[in-house]
DNA sequence: GCAAAAGTGTTCGGGATACACCCATGA
DNA sequence: TCATGGGTGTATCCCGAACACTTTTGC
Protein backbone atom coordinates (compact mmCIF):
# COMPACT_ATOMS: atom_id res chain seq x y z
CA UNK A 1 0.00 0.00 0.00
CA UNK A 2 1.60 3.19 -1.24
CA UNK A 3 0.26 6.15 1.15
CA UNK A 4 1.44 8.71 -0.32
CA UNK A 5 1.47 12.44 1.37
CA UNK A 6 -1.82 13.96 0.76
CA UNK A 7 -4.93 15.59 2.10
CA UNK A 8 -8.77 14.92 1.92
CA UNK A 9 -10.88 18.10 2.03
CA UNK A 10 -14.32 18.97 1.17
CA UNK A 11 -15.44 22.23 0.16
CA UNK A 12 -19.43 23.50 -0.09
CA UNK A 13 -20.91 25.14 -2.55
CA UNK A 14 -23.95 26.46 -0.12
CA UNK A 15 -26.66 27.95 -2.46
CA UNK A 16 -30.00 29.87 -1.28
CA UNK A 17 -31.98 32.21 -2.75
CA UNK A 18 -32.65 35.75 -1.25
CA UNK A 19 -34.24 38.84 -2.01
CA UNK A 20 -34.37 36.56 -5.19
CA UNK A 21 -31.15 36.24 -6.55
CA UNK A 22 -29.21 33.50 -6.14
CA UNK A 23 -26.60 33.27 -3.86
CA UNK A 24 -23.41 31.25 -2.35
CA UNK A 25 -22.34 31.51 1.30
CA UNK A 26 -18.52 32.74 1.18
CA UNK A 27 -15.75 32.83 3.53
CA UNK A 28 -13.27 35.42 3.53
CA UNK A 29 -9.74 33.48 4.66
CA UNK A 30 -8.44 34.56 7.63
CA UNK A 31 -4.92 32.67 7.37
CA UNK A 32 -2.30 31.82 4.27
CA UNK A 33 -2.85 30.51 1.39
CA UNK A 34 -4.91 33.19 0.08
CA UNK A 35 -5.37 35.30 3.30
CA UNK A 36 -7.98 38.21 3.09
CA UNK A 37 -9.53 36.18 -0.01
CA UNK A 38 -12.80 35.07 -0.49
CA UNK A 39 -13.31 31.10 -0.72
CA UNK A 40 -15.97 28.23 -0.21
CA UNK A 41 -15.89 27.04 3.14
CA UNK A 42 -14.48 23.76 3.50
CA UNK A 43 -12.40 21.32 5.67
CA UNK A 44 -10.30 18.38 6.08
CA UNK A 45 -12.01 14.99 6.41
CA UNK A 46 -10.90 13.29 9.53
CA UNK A 47 -10.06 9.66 10.32
CA UNK A 48 -13.15 7.60 10.13
CA UNK A 49 -15.13 10.04 8.96
CA UNK A 50 -17.31 9.56 6.17
CA UNK A 51 -17.13 12.43 3.01
CA UNK A 52 -20.96 13.15 3.30
CA UNK A 53 -20.45 13.59 7.15
CA UNK A 54 -17.92 15.71 6.36
CA UNK A 55 -19.82 17.83 4.31
CA UNK A 56 -22.64 17.56 7.19
CA UNK A 57 -20.52 19.08 9.89
CA UNK A 58 -18.83 21.57 7.79
CA UNK A 59 -22.23 22.62 6.51
CA UNK A 60 -23.67 22.72 10.39
CA UNK A 61 -20.58 24.52 11.09
CA UNK A 62 -20.91 27.24 8.45
CA UNK A 63 -24.75 27.92 8.82
CA UNK A 64 -26.10 26.93 12.09
CA UNK A 65 -28.26 24.98 11.01
CA UNK A 66 -28.96 21.44 12.04
CA UNK A 67 -27.95 19.66 8.46
CA UNK A 68 -30.27 16.51 8.78
CA UNK A 69 -32.81 18.15 6.83
CA UNK A 70 -30.94 19.87 4.02
CA UNK A 71 -30.16 18.95 0.82
CA UNK A 72 -26.44 17.80 0.35
CA UNK A 73 -25.37 16.15 -2.45
CA UNK A 74 -21.65 15.26 -3.95
CA UNK A 75 -20.47 17.57 -7.39
CA UNK A 76 -17.35 16.22 -8.15
CA UNK A 77 -13.84 15.76 -6.89
CA UNK A 78 -10.86 18.21 -7.36
CA UNK A 79 -7.28 16.95 -7.77
CA UNK A 80 -4.87 18.61 -9.65
CA UNK A 81 -1.24 18.54 -8.37
CA UNK A 82 -0.74 22.16 -8.01
CA UNK A 83 -4.45 23.08 -7.05
CA UNK A 84 -3.09 24.09 -3.08
CA UNK A 85 0.53 25.43 -2.63
CA UNK A 86 0.59 23.67 0.95
CA UNK A 87 1.17 20.53 -0.73
CA UNK A 88 -1.00 17.49 -2.61
CA UNK A 89 -4.99 18.25 -1.70
CA UNK A 90 -7.90 16.91 -2.90
CA UNK A 91 -10.97 18.15 -2.38
CA UNK A 92 -14.70 16.50 -3.00
CA UNK A 93 -17.26 19.27 -3.48
CA UNK A 94 -20.49 19.34 -2.17
CA UNK A 95 -23.93 20.78 -3.07
CA UNK A 96 -26.14 22.11 -0.28
CA UNK A 97 -29.34 23.96 -1.15
CA UNK A 98 -30.87 25.78 2.28
CA UNK A 99 -34.19 28.01 2.55
CA UNK A 100 -33.40 31.77 3.37
CA UNK A 101 -31.99 31.50 7.13
CA UNK A 102 -34.25 33.33 8.97
CA UNK A 103 -30.80 33.27 11.78
CA UNK A 104 -28.07 34.84 10.39
CA UNK A 105 -25.15 32.84 9.22
CA UNK A 106 -23.86 31.31 12.47
CA UNK A 107 -19.99 31.92 14.03
CA UNK A 108 -18.04 29.87 11.83
CA UNK A 109 -14.46 29.84 13.02
CA UNK A 110 -13.43 33.86 12.99
CA UNK A 111 -13.37 33.53 9.55
CA UNK A 112 -16.37 36.39 8.54
CA UNK A 113 -18.51 34.46 6.41
CA UNK A 114 -21.48 36.18 4.01
CA UNK A 115 -24.04 35.61 1.23
CA UNK A 116 -22.65 36.71 -1.93
CA UNK A 117 -24.70 36.65 -5.54
CA UNK A 118 -23.95 33.95 -7.30
CA UNK A 119 -23.63 35.34 -11.00
CA UNK A 120 -21.12 38.10 -9.83
CA UNK A 121 -18.61 35.73 -8.30
CA UNK A 122 -19.32 33.57 -11.22
CA UNK A 123 -19.03 37.03 -13.53
CA UNK A 124 -15.36 37.12 -11.94
CA UNK A 125 -13.20 34.54 -12.40
CA UNK A 126 -10.07 35.86 -10.16
CA UNK A 127 -12.37 36.51 -7.18
CA UNK A 128 -12.13 33.29 -5.21
CA UNK A 129 -9.16 31.45 -3.42
CA UNK A 130 -7.31 27.89 -5.20
CA UNK A 131 -10.07 26.45 -7.62
CA UNK A 132 -12.99 27.42 -6.13
CA UNK A 133 -14.49 29.47 -8.96
CA UNK A 134 -14.40 26.14 -11.04
CA UNK A 135 -16.27 24.34 -8.45
CA UNK A 136 -18.64 26.95 -7.99
CA UNK A 137 -19.33 27.09 -11.25
CA UNK A 138 -19.98 23.40 -11.32
CA UNK A 139 -21.84 23.55 -8.40
CA UNK A 140 -24.21 26.13 -9.90
CA UNK A 141 -24.83 24.50 -12.97
CA UNK A 142 -25.54 21.56 -11.31
CA UNK A 143 -28.28 23.16 -9.36
CA UNK A 144 -29.35 24.71 -12.19
CA UNK A 145 -29.84 21.13 -14.63
CA UNK A 146 -31.23 19.40 -11.79
CA UNK A 147 -34.25 21.61 -11.29
CA UNK A 148 -35.59 21.00 -14.51
CA UNK A 149 -35.88 16.98 -13.38
CA UNK A 150 -35.91 16.86 -9.73
CA UNK A 151 -37.70 18.47 -6.94
CA UNK A 152 -35.12 20.23 -5.74
CA UNK A 153 -36.47 23.79 -5.78
CA UNK A 154 -38.48 22.51 -3.08
CA UNK A 155 -35.22 22.45 -0.93
CA UNK A 156 -35.12 26.47 -1.25
CA UNK A 157 -38.40 26.70 0.12
CA UNK A 158 -39.93 26.48 4.15
CA UNK A 159 -41.77 23.76 5.29
CA UNK A 160 -44.50 25.51 3.70
CA UNK A 161 -44.64 27.73 0.21
CA UNK A 162 -46.75 29.26 -1.86
CA UNK A 163 -46.02 28.08 -6.00
CA UNK A 164 -44.87 31.86 -7.36
CA UNK A 165 -42.59 31.52 -4.15
CA UNK A 166 -41.64 28.50 -5.88
CA UNK A 167 -41.59 30.36 -9.58
CA UNK A 168 -39.33 32.94 -7.43
CA UNK A 169 -36.51 29.81 -7.44
CA UNK A 170 -36.85 28.89 -10.37
CA UNK A 171 -36.51 32.51 -11.82
CA UNK A 172 -33.59 33.43 -9.18
CA UNK A 173 -31.83 30.16 -9.97
CA UNK A 174 -32.49 29.86 -13.80
CA UNK A 175 -32.06 33.92 -13.94
CA UNK A 176 -35.31 34.44 -16.67
CA UNK A 177 -38.97 35.05 -16.04
CA UNK A 178 -41.09 32.38 -16.07
CA UNK A 179 -44.74 32.21 -17.22
CA UNK A 180 -46.88 32.81 -13.46
CA UNK A 181 -50.20 31.09 -15.42
CA UNK A 182 -48.23 28.23 -16.81
CA UNK A 183 -45.90 27.71 -14.17
CA UNK A 184 -49.00 27.35 -11.43
CA UNK A 185 -50.37 24.53 -13.82
CA UNK A 186 -47.57 22.56 -14.73
CA UNK A 187 -46.19 22.60 -10.92
CA UNK A 188 -49.72 21.49 -9.72
CA UNK A 189 -49.98 19.09 -12.36
CA UNK A 190 -46.91 17.25 -12.03
CA UNK A 191 -47.63 14.06 -10.04
CA UNK A 192 -46.41 14.44 -6.25
CA UNK A 193 -44.35 17.65 -6.72
CA UNK A 194 -45.87 19.63 -3.99
CA UNK A 195 -48.83 18.55 -2.19
CA UNK A 196 -51.62 21.29 -0.75
CA UNK A 197 -52.15 22.13 2.63
CA UNK A 198 -55.68 23.27 2.65
CA UNK A 199 -54.60 26.55 4.16
CA UNK A 200 -53.86 29.80 2.17
CA UNK A 201 -51.65 32.98 2.64
CA UNK A 202 -51.55 36.82 1.80
CA UNK A 203 -47.94 37.31 2.28
CA UNK A 204 -47.49 37.52 -1.32
CA UNK A 205 -49.86 40.46 -1.50
CA UNK A 206 -53.41 39.74 -3.46
CA UNK A 207 -55.66 37.04 -3.74
CA UNK A 208 -54.53 34.29 -1.07
CA UNK A 209 -52.63 31.84 -2.84
CA UNK A 210 -52.67 28.07 -1.37
CA UNK A 211 -50.09 26.73 0.88
CA UNK A 212 -48.19 23.88 -0.44
CA UNK A 213 -45.19 21.26 0.95
CA UNK A 214 -42.73 19.32 -1.00
CA UNK A 215 -44.55 16.18 -2.80
CA UNK A 216 -42.97 12.85 -2.42
CA UNK A 217 -41.35 12.30 -5.92
CA UNK A 218 -37.93 12.02 -6.52
CA UNK A 219 -37.58 12.99 -10.51
CA UNK A 220 -40.17 15.08 -12.45
CA UNK A 221 -42.10 13.93 -15.01
CA UNK A 222 -42.53 15.75 -17.11
CA UNK A 223 -39.54 17.97 -16.33
CA UNK A 224 -39.95 21.59 -16.07
CA UNK A 225 -38.29 23.38 -19.05
CA UNK A 226 -36.21 26.58 -18.93
CA UNK A 227 -37.13 28.58 -21.85
CA UNK B 1 -1.50 20.30 7.56
CA UNK B 2 -2.81 17.53 8.81
CA UNK B 3 -2.20 14.55 6.45
CA UNK B 4 -3.70 11.52 7.68
CA UNK B 5 -2.98 8.19 6.32
CA UNK B 6 -4.72 7.64 2.97
CA UNK B 7 -4.82 5.94 -0.20
CA UNK B 8 -6.68 8.05 -3.13
CA UNK B 9 -7.24 5.47 -5.99
CA UNK B 10 -9.28 5.69 -9.54
CA UNK B 11 -11.82 3.18 -10.07
CA UNK B 12 -13.19 2.92 -14.28
CA UNK B 13 -16.68 2.12 -15.06
CA UNK B 14 -15.76 0.74 -18.81
CA UNK B 15 -18.38 0.06 -20.58
CA UNK B 16 -19.26 -1.25 -24.40
CA UNK B 17 -21.70 -2.24 -26.71
CA UNK B 18 -20.99 -6.07 -28.31
CA UNK B 19 -23.42 -7.90 -29.47
CA UNK B 20 -26.60 -5.68 -28.99
CA UNK B 21 -25.88 -5.93 -24.91
CA UNK B 22 -23.83 -3.00 -22.59
CA UNK B 23 -21.29 -4.73 -21.38
CA UNK B 24 -18.67 -4.02 -18.74
CA UNK B 25 -14.85 -4.92 -18.55
CA UNK B 26 -14.14 -6.57 -15.58
CA UNK B 27 -11.17 -7.89 -13.94
CA UNK B 28 -10.49 -11.45 -11.94
CA UNK B 29 -8.30 -10.25 -8.51
CA UNK B 30 -5.17 -11.85 -8.52
CA UNK B 31 -4.08 -10.91 -5.16
CA UNK B 32 -5.83 -10.23 -1.59
CA UNK B 33 -8.55 -8.47 -0.73
CA UNK B 34 -11.12 -10.07 -2.85
CA UNK B 35 -8.58 -12.34 -4.43
CA UNK B 36 -10.52 -14.52 -7.35
CA UNK B 37 -13.60 -11.98 -6.97
CA UNK B 38 -14.31 -9.43 -9.86
CA UNK B 39 -13.97 -6.17 -9.73
CA UNK B 40 -13.59 -2.52 -11.50
CA UNK B 41 -10.41 -2.34 -12.76
CA UNK B 42 -8.46 0.53 -11.06
CA UNK B 43 -4.98 1.74 -9.35
CA UNK B 44 -3.97 4.11 -7.29
CA UNK B 45 -3.20 7.65 -7.73
CA UNK B 46 0.70 8.47 -8.46
CA UNK B 47 2.21 11.82 -7.16
CA UNK B 48 1.97 14.82 -9.27
CA UNK B 49 -0.74 12.91 -11.19
CA UNK B 50 -3.81 14.40 -12.37
CA UNK B 51 -7.16 12.15 -11.31
CA UNK B 52 -8.08 12.46 -14.99
CA UNK B 53 -4.18 11.15 -16.29
CA UNK B 54 -4.29 8.09 -13.77
CA UNK B 55 -7.53 6.87 -15.20
CA UNK B 56 -6.46 7.97 -19.02
CA UNK B 57 -3.52 5.65 -18.01
CA UNK B 58 -5.59 2.83 -16.16
CA UNK B 59 -7.98 2.64 -18.99
CA UNK B 60 -4.78 2.85 -21.61
CA UNK B 61 -3.46 -0.43 -19.41
CA UNK B 62 -6.70 -2.66 -19.56
CA UNK B 63 -7.62 -1.30 -22.95
CA UNK B 64 -4.56 -1.69 -25.15
CA UNK B 65 -5.99 1.52 -26.52
CA UNK B 66 -4.37 4.96 -27.00
CA UNK B 67 -7.02 7.08 -24.35
CA UNK B 68 -6.81 10.18 -25.75
CA UNK B 69 -9.93 9.76 -28.27
CA UNK B 70 -11.88 7.88 -25.80
CA UNK B 71 -14.76 9.32 -24.16
CA UNK B 72 -14.11 9.46 -19.86
CA UNK B 73 -15.70 11.48 -17.29
CA UNK B 74 -15.27 11.92 -13.64
CA UNK B 75 -18.52 9.87 -12.37
CA UNK B 76 -18.06 10.42 -8.22
CA UNK B 77 -16.06 9.84 -5.12
CA UNK B 78 -15.99 6.50 -2.85
CA UNK B 79 -14.79 7.30 0.63
CA UNK B 80 -16.77 5.50 3.37
CA UNK B 81 -14.05 4.47 5.75
CA UNK B 82 -14.54 0.97 5.81
CA UNK B 83 -14.85 0.58 1.59
CA UNK B 84 -11.17 -0.86 1.51
CA UNK B 85 -9.84 -3.75 3.86
CA UNK B 86 -6.74 -2.66 3.63
CA UNK B 87 -7.05 0.36 5.21
CA UNK B 88 -8.35 4.09 4.24
CA UNK B 89 -9.05 4.18 0.65
CA UNK B 90 -10.55 6.98 -1.56
CA UNK B 91 -11.63 6.34 -4.96
CA UNK B 92 -12.50 8.72 -7.61
CA UNK B 93 -14.92 6.79 -10.22
CA UNK B 94 -14.40 7.49 -13.71
CA UNK B 95 -16.69 6.32 -16.67
CA UNK B 96 -15.33 5.50 -19.87
CA UNK B 97 -17.19 4.47 -23.00
CA UNK B 98 -15.18 2.93 -26.10
CA UNK B 99 -16.61 1.25 -29.19
CA UNK B 100 -16.17 -2.15 -29.92
CA UNK B 101 -12.75 -3.07 -29.52
CA UNK B 102 -11.28 -4.58 -32.63
CA UNK B 103 -8.33 -6.21 -30.76
CA UNK B 104 -8.92 -8.71 -27.68
CA UNK B 105 -8.61 -6.72 -24.36
CA UNK B 106 -4.23 -6.41 -23.95
CA UNK B 107 -2.91 -8.08 -21.01
CA UNK B 108 -3.21 -6.10 -18.15
CA UNK B 109 -1.52 -6.97 -14.83
CA UNK B 110 -1.46 -10.81 -15.22
CA UNK B 111 -4.99 -10.45 -13.40
CA UNK B 112 -7.58 -11.45 -16.57
CA UNK B 113 -10.01 -9.12 -17.64
CA UNK B 114 -13.06 -9.74 -19.64
CA UNK B 115 -15.89 -8.38 -21.04
CA UNK B 116 -19.05 -9.00 -18.76
CA UNK B 117 -22.75 -8.31 -19.39
CA UNK B 118 -23.61 -5.13 -17.32
CA UNK B 119 -27.52 -6.06 -16.47
CA UNK B 120 -25.91 -9.52 -15.14
CA UNK B 121 -23.44 -7.78 -13.07
CA UNK B 122 -26.44 -5.51 -11.68
CA UNK B 123 -28.44 -7.77 -10.77
CA UNK B 124 -25.82 -9.62 -8.41
CA UNK B 125 -25.06 -7.37 -5.93
CA UNK B 126 -22.69 -9.73 -4.77
CA UNK B 127 -20.77 -10.22 -7.59
CA UNK B 128 -18.43 -7.36 -7.29
CA UNK B 129 -15.31 -6.93 -4.41
CA UNK B 130 -15.35 -3.69 -2.71
CA UNK B 131 -18.13 -0.95 -3.15
CA UNK B 132 -17.85 -1.80 -6.91
CA UNK B 133 -21.38 -2.86 -7.22
CA UNK B 134 -22.75 0.80 -6.27
CA UNK B 135 -19.92 2.68 -8.04
CA UNK B 136 -21.17 0.45 -11.86
CA UNK B 137 -24.64 1.05 -10.90
CA UNK B 138 -23.61 4.88 -10.90
CA UNK B 139 -21.99 4.76 -13.79
CA UNK B 140 -24.39 2.80 -15.73
CA UNK B 141 -26.77 5.66 -14.95
CA UNK B 142 -24.83 8.34 -15.10
CA UNK B 143 -24.27 6.67 -19.42
CA UNK B 144 -28.38 5.96 -19.42
CA UNK B 145 -29.07 9.95 -18.36
CA UNK B 146 -26.41 11.22 -20.92
CA UNK B 147 -27.62 9.44 -24.08
CA UNK B 148 -30.99 11.67 -23.89
CA UNK B 149 -29.60 14.45 -23.83
CA UNK B 150 -25.98 14.53 -24.89
CA UNK B 151 -24.49 12.72 -28.18
CA UNK B 152 -22.28 10.28 -26.18
CA UNK B 153 -23.75 7.33 -27.94
CA UNK B 154 -21.48 8.36 -30.94
CA UNK B 155 -18.54 7.26 -28.13
CA UNK B 156 -19.42 4.02 -28.24
CA UNK B 157 -19.54 3.66 -32.28
CA UNK B 158 -16.16 3.67 -34.18
CA UNK B 159 -15.61 6.43 -36.77
CA UNK B 160 -18.13 5.89 -39.22
CA UNK B 161 -21.22 4.25 -38.21
CA UNK B 162 -25.14 3.85 -39.79
CA UNK B 163 -28.15 5.52 -37.97
CA UNK B 164 -28.98 1.59 -37.47
CA UNK B 165 -25.86 1.40 -35.39
CA UNK B 166 -26.30 3.84 -33.49
CA UNK B 167 -29.87 3.00 -32.60
CA UNK B 168 -28.36 -0.62 -31.54
CA UNK B 169 -26.32 1.43 -28.91
CA UNK B 170 -29.45 2.92 -27.77
CA UNK B 171 -31.68 -0.28 -27.56
CA UNK B 172 -28.37 -1.59 -25.54
CA UNK B 173 -28.26 0.88 -23.22
CA UNK B 174 -31.91 1.96 -22.53
CA UNK B 175 -32.71 -2.11 -23.05
CA UNK B 176 -35.88 -1.29 -24.78
CA UNK B 177 -36.73 -1.42 -28.88
CA UNK B 178 -36.63 1.97 -30.47
CA UNK B 179 -38.49 2.71 -33.80
CA UNK B 180 -36.33 2.40 -36.48
CA UNK B 181 -37.86 5.10 -38.48
CA UNK B 182 -38.86 7.23 -36.18
CA UNK B 183 -35.19 7.13 -34.58
CA UNK B 184 -33.57 8.01 -37.68
CA UNK B 185 -35.57 10.93 -38.25
CA UNK B 186 -35.11 11.87 -34.98
CA UNK B 187 -30.80 11.71 -35.34
CA UNK B 188 -30.84 12.93 -38.67
CA UNK B 189 -33.00 16.29 -37.77
CA UNK B 190 -31.15 17.02 -34.72
CA UNK B 191 -28.52 19.75 -35.29
CA UNK B 192 -25.35 18.78 -35.50
CA UNK B 193 -25.94 15.35 -33.86
CA UNK B 194 -23.92 13.63 -37.02
CA UNK B 195 -22.96 14.24 -40.14
CA UNK B 196 -22.93 12.52 -43.11
CA UNK B 197 -19.95 10.84 -44.69
CA UNK B 198 -21.58 10.75 -48.51
CA UNK B 199 -20.55 6.95 -48.89
CA UNK B 200 -23.13 3.94 -48.15
CA UNK B 201 -22.55 0.27 -46.66
CA UNK B 202 -24.52 -2.90 -46.61
CA UNK B 203 -22.47 -4.26 -43.92
CA UNK B 204 -26.07 -4.48 -42.12
CA UNK B 205 -27.44 -6.06 -44.94
CA UNK B 206 -30.56 -5.03 -46.59
CA UNK B 207 -30.63 -1.46 -48.60
CA UNK B 208 -26.97 0.53 -48.42
CA UNK B 209 -27.40 2.48 -45.51
CA UNK B 210 -25.59 5.95 -45.58
CA UNK B 211 -22.64 6.45 -43.36
CA UNK B 212 -22.08 9.15 -40.83
CA UNK B 213 -19.46 10.73 -38.00
CA UNK B 214 -19.81 12.74 -35.12
CA UNK B 215 -21.36 15.96 -35.19
CA UNK B 216 -19.81 19.14 -33.29
CA UNK B 217 -23.11 19.59 -30.77
CA UNK B 218 -22.17 18.78 -26.55
CA UNK B 219 -25.96 18.26 -26.13
CA UNK B 220 -28.92 17.75 -28.04
CA UNK B 221 -32.02 19.53 -29.03
CA UNK B 222 -34.18 18.40 -28.58
CA UNK B 223 -33.27 15.54 -26.77
CA UNK B 224 -33.58 11.71 -27.11
CA UNK B 225 -36.57 10.16 -25.19
CA UNK B 226 -36.60 7.16 -23.29
CA UNK B 227 -39.97 5.24 -23.91
C1' DG C 1 -63.21 51.11 -6.82
C1' DC C 2 -58.45 49.91 -7.83
C1' DA C 3 -54.17 47.39 -7.65
C1' DA C 4 -52.11 43.07 -7.24
C1' DA C 5 -51.49 38.45 -7.26
C1' DA C 6 -54.02 33.74 -7.82
C1' DG C 7 -55.88 30.74 -10.75
C1' DT C 8 -58.68 28.94 -15.25
C1' DG C 9 -59.77 28.55 -20.23
C1' DT C 10 -58.41 28.52 -24.88
C1' DT C 11 -55.76 28.65 -28.95
C1' DC C 12 -51.85 27.40 -31.57
C1' DG C 13 -47.76 24.97 -33.06
C1' DG C 14 -44.16 21.54 -32.66
C1' DG C 15 -42.58 17.16 -31.35
C1' DA C 16 -43.55 12.21 -30.13
C1' DT C 17 -45.79 8.07 -31.67
C1' DA C 18 -47.64 4.79 -34.60
C1' DC C 19 -47.65 2.89 -38.83
C1' DA C 20 -48.42 2.71 -44.14
C1' DC C 21 -45.56 2.75 -47.77
C1' DC C 22 -41.65 2.90 -51.04
C1' DC C 23 -36.36 2.14 -52.06
C1' DA C 24 -32.05 -0.41 -52.91
C1' DT C 25 -29.38 -4.00 -52.27
C1' DG C 26 -27.87 -9.45 -51.79
C1' DA C 27 -29.08 -14.04 -52.54
C1' DT D 1 -38.30 -13.01 -56.97
C1' DC D 2 -37.95 -12.49 -52.11
C1' DA D 3 -35.98 -11.16 -47.77
C1' DT D 4 -33.82 -7.49 -45.35
C1' DG D 5 -32.96 -3.38 -43.63
C1' DG D 6 -32.98 1.93 -45.21
C1' DG D 7 -35.63 5.76 -45.48
C1' DT D 8 -40.07 9.00 -46.30
C1' DG D 9 -44.92 10.47 -45.61
C1' DT D 10 -48.66 11.23 -42.73
C1' DA D 11 -52.35 11.24 -39.17
C1' DT D 12 -53.02 11.67 -34.27
C1' DC D 13 -52.16 13.13 -29.77
C1' DC D 14 -50.13 15.59 -26.13
C1' DC D 15 -47.61 19.26 -24.21
C1' DG D 16 -45.56 23.80 -23.94
C1' DA D 17 -46.03 28.76 -25.10
C1' DA D 18 -48.87 32.67 -25.26
C1' DC D 19 -52.39 35.23 -23.52
C1' DA D 20 -57.45 36.63 -22.52
C1' DC D 21 -60.10 36.43 -18.64
C1' DT D 22 -62.11 35.66 -13.93
C1' DT D 23 -61.35 35.43 -8.71
C1' DT D 24 -60.13 37.15 -4.17
C1' DT D 25 -57.85 39.65 -1.24
C1' DG D 26 -55.70 44.65 0.84
C1' DC D 27 -56.00 49.45 0.63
Amino acid sequence: MDFEPLGLATDLVILTVRDGRLQVLLIRRGIPPYRGRWALPGGFVRPDEDLETTARRELAEETGLSAERIHLEQVATYGAPDRDPRGRVVSVAYLALVPDLPAPVAGSDAASASWVDATDVLDDSGRLAFDHHRILADGVERARAKLEYSPLATAFCPAEFTISELRGVYEAVWGLPLDPRNFHRKVTKTRDFVAPIGTTTTRDGGRPAQLFHRGTATTLHPPMTRG
